[in-house]
RNA sequence: GGCCCGAUGGCGGAGUGGUUACGCAGAGGACUGCAAAUCCUUGCACGCCGGUUCGAUUCCGGCUCGGGCCUCCA
């Protein structure tokens, strides 16, 4: 069996992958909260934990993993979106859902095995906040419940920090009913007229941190393989998962690995961040078209743990390089995957090797199997490169044949140009003319 | 200020204590009515300064530059 290696942010090396339990592979990764439209950024930890998932599977078996990715549906900035619009925040949550999955579909991403939404787990928030209080870990105050972060002495293994350093560079004012500037919030009150939910404390809404924690118990179990995320979720998010998750389960670890990817810039070398405006959304660059697979292939170019930079020349790039790739491929069935690339995907997924050895295959079934793992080459080469097909650009086709068979060279050039101006390329090979988009 | 990460050829980007990454783009050739595609050939590299070493792009230290986090953030 494959020998997969992951590199583990809590312990701050690769470490040989083993699952608890091999029939029943547990991954979970931070999802979208569902106010916008998702910009590329977002989009690097859905390829690449689809990618770990692909790996996962062909290794263990297609039925041994699950995947789940969680929908964030409530929030402070859900909430803000639906009075700027004056609708209710399920139709902000649905609209922006719906856009997400058909963004991430057009990526090559696949659905994961499980999309639990916080608001259809408040019920497990709540008993997971009454276990903290009871058991001395949380405390109610002001109409807010908070996690004492003093309480917890494993806090902060995670991120690296201690406690010091982490009120020395707090940036945000310290809410004045906090027993300790650490701590953080559980649940907090909803006003009337806010979306919220009953419970022991008021009604009210949930804290970010813990609907994590509670759908990661609800339903994949109280300790999972692999969680994954973005790199700026390890503090304070994951730090907190962790605390919330481990408090409220007697010390069972939340994950055995913990997995982040790196980060996505701009020309310009700035991370992307809506706060910025520097963003492309995956939708703009789609309706620019270029093809999701391209995007994927640039997703992937960069090792996931290091920093990438997003250009128009990278997506060029991207899209010359899977042209070979497909002309190799060309309509051939999946055969047996290399070897190569999938010891390249092992070791902690490092797919620009990956890509390299696909770059080294001349088979086209042996290159369609193994570029399926990352998600690549999934369609037939006809339908990459003329889409839905054209009788009409068939026909000019023939007359431009039939034109060279008279050696009436003018007029094939002239049909030739005239396919160019609407950016359709045409090669003659040795068994006919063949037509693709540029 | 604290913590962390990165720096490779025109571009993207692996990897390694001493031999070719690879891809894209470029150049030359073959093929072609001309192209395109394909094949062959080919140029271009490891931020700066020290140290360790027979030998460093690779290990160590310092520096410079860039990026991330420090309770919104993939």
């Amino acid at each position: 069996m494959t020998r997969i290696r992951l590199h583990d942010t809590m312990a701050r090396e690769k470490r040989v992958f083993e699952p608890a339990d091999p029939k029943r592979v547990t991954m979970y990764v931070c999802g979208p909260t569902v106010y916008n439209r998702a910009h590329i950024g977002n989009a690097r930890p859905a390829v690449v934990f689809d990618v770990l998932a692909r790996l996962l599977r062909h290794v263990y078996g297609a039925d041994s993993l699950v995947y789940a990715r969680n929908v964030t549906d409530v929030d402070d900035k859900i909430i803000e979106a639906a009075r700027t619009e004056g609708v209710e925040p399920a139709t902000i949550t649905r609209r922006y859902e719906d856009f997400y999955l058909a963004d991430m579909g057009a990526l090559g991403v696949r659905p994961p095995d499980l999309a639990p939404h916080a608001t259809h787990n408040i019920a497990g928030m709540v008993a997971m906040i009454a276990r903290l209080v009871e058991t001395g870990y949380a405390y109610e105050a002001d109409g807010h419940v908070l996690f004492h972060v003093p309480s917890d002495p494993g806090y902060g293994a995670l991120g690296r920090r201690d406690r010091d350093a982490m009120i020395a560079g707090a940036r945000v004012e310290v809410a004045s009913y906090k027993k300790d500037p650490a701590d953080f919030v559980l649940w907090k009150p909803s006003p009337d007229g806010m979306i919220g939910w009953d419970s022991p404390w008021g009604r009210g809404r949930p804290g970010w941190h813990i609907e994590c924690s509670a759908m990661i118990a609800a339903h994949l179990g109280e300790t999972i393989d692999i969680h994954g995320g973005g790199l700026d979720l390890i503090f304070p998010h994951h730090e907190n998962e962790i605390a919330q998750s481990r408090c409220a389960h007697q010390g069972t670890p939340l994950a055995r690995y913990w997995v982040h990817n790196g980060f996505l810039s701009m020309a310009g070398s700035e991370k992307m961040s809506k706060s910025l405006g520097n963003v492309v959304t995956v939708g703009e660059l789609l309706a620019q078209g270029h093809k999701g697979e391209v995007l994927r292939f640039a997703l992937l170019s960069a090792h996931y743990r290091q920093p990438l930079e997003w250009s128009d020349a990278l997506i060029a790039q991207s899209k010359a390089t899977l042209d070979r790739l497909y002309r190799v491929a060309g309509e051939a069935q999946a055969g047996r995957a290399d070897p190569a690339v999938l010891e390249a995907l092992a070791d902690d997924l490092n797919a620009p090797l990956a890509l390299s050895r696909l770059s080294a295959i001349e088979d086209g079934a042996t290159l369609r199997a193994s570029a399926a793992v990352m998600g690549l080459l999934e369609s037939g080469a006809s339908t990459w490169f003329q889409g839905a097909g054209d009788a009409r650009i068939d026909a000019l086709v023939t007359s431009r044949t039939e034109a060279k068979a008279k050696r009436d060279f003018a007029e094939a050039d002239r049909i030739r140009d005239e396919l160019a101006d609407e950016g359709i390329l045409l090669e003659d090979g040795p068994s006919g003319t063949i037509w693709r988009r540029a």
